[in-house]
DNA sequence: CAGCATTGGACAGTGCAGCTATCCAGTCAA
DNA sequence: TTGACTGGATAGCTGCACTGTCCAATGCTG
């Protein structure tokens, strides 16, 4: 497969195909001669792949690199996943408000997890409860607990649903299921919420419609 | 107040401010002069929200716009929430393949939710699956279900706990609830998932550290 | 009342991310 | 032979979120 039916096939325009072959996104294809490639349906996946990380998962780039790396690897799981979860909180965590650490630190002692104390994760839920107590909205504890609740429950069937011992299929279906089912949580969430406020506060006058 | 006052007291630089206000996201001061603008500490408030809205929540400006918007006109909650929702979805919802949007439908009328049909989560949840089905990993119906479990219980308590009826604040609590916990919630799964996943799978050899 | 730092407002410029377009010589099927 | 197409390199574009510069008008300071 030339490059332009690689194009063809996965829908993505050559000079992007070009584009994420130079950020090593994509594995350079077989050399066939100076000036031709040949690209195998392995290509075609990790295209899907690619695209699916960024705009499933809104992973920038760079993140996706990461991400990839780590399925290509031989990386233990736990770690993969720790990737995996840096990738998704953006940035390094460029600041963690003491008082949002903190909460964020009883929270999950309260919840009996033991996490990685340093771990992205953790500065992105101090970030985010110290923005919400910040702009005046600070989470209601009650709501809180049930919001570890409702995480831990998902999280541990989403671990348990992990095939076999820790090979790198088990990495692959653990990180990508991170990543590309948030935006289904997501939606779910808001659709629930939809459905729910309807029931108590009546449907809006034209639907919600789109744009 | 004075914008110097203004952006000492929130930390975001005055040409930041002025930005802002070209925009719309934050009223103009009480203009004492033709060169001179006085601003109250609801526009400290409001310069706080705007930034959590964009950095929490990762809204783009237009959409922080849209989602304040509807927290200032006396918009039903329900026709709020919609709002809100179009802007957590991103755009709005470019292309739903036709079989992502069917197993999205499927799966709301299986969960017994009332939605609008042409919504931009439905819409979001739609192009998620289709991408994962895509790069050949559809979601296990199972989990799925489990999702949907979870989502309906996070909502119902979400949507029970706004206050009183359909009033301002109660738009207001219900948006930014929608919006700012949504960072909550993803962190809050990714420690679970790494509590459950160190469990089964051993610890990592150096913690899963930041970057 | 004089003077100068400051203000609001307009507008142009910056930096980054993610592509997209152009160019080029080498090649391979026709 | 020939000419469309390829891989590779490099430059340019678009959109977003700011950021910097300039200006006349002002209003506090003395």
């Amino acid at each position: 497969m030339l490059i332009s039916a690689l194009a063809a096939e996965s829908g993505v325009p050559v000079p992007t195909i070009k584009y994420y072959l130079r950020e090593g996104l994509l594995p350079p294809g077989r050399a066939t001669g100076t000036t031709r490639a040949e690209y195998s349906e392995e290509h075609v996946r990790r295209l899907r792949l690619v695209r699916a990380l960024a705009e499933v998962g809104g992973l920038p780039i760079a993140r996706v690199r990461d991400v990839l790396a780590c399925l290509d690897g031989a990386t233990p799981l736990t770690t993969a996943l720790g990737t995996a979860h840096d990738a998704l909180a953006g940035s390094p965590a460029p600041e963690a408000p003491a008082d949002g650490a903190e909460a964020a630190g009883a929270l999950v002692a309260d919840a009996g997890w033991r996490v990685d104390a340093g771990c992205s994760s953790l500065a992105q839920l101090g970030a985010a409860l110290a923005a919400l107590a910040g702009a005046g909205f600070p989470v209601d504890p009650a709501a809180l607990r049930r919001y570890v609740r409702a995480a831990d429950e998902v999280a541990r069937e989403e671990v348990d649903a992990v095939p076999g011992e820790d090979t790198a299929d088990a990495v692959e279906f653990a990180v990508l299921g991170t990543v590309l089912h948030e935006p289904v949580l997501l939606a779910l969430r808001r659709l629930a919420q939809q459905h729910h406020s309807t029931r108590r506060f009546g449907a809006p006058a034209r639907g919600e419609g789109g744009e």
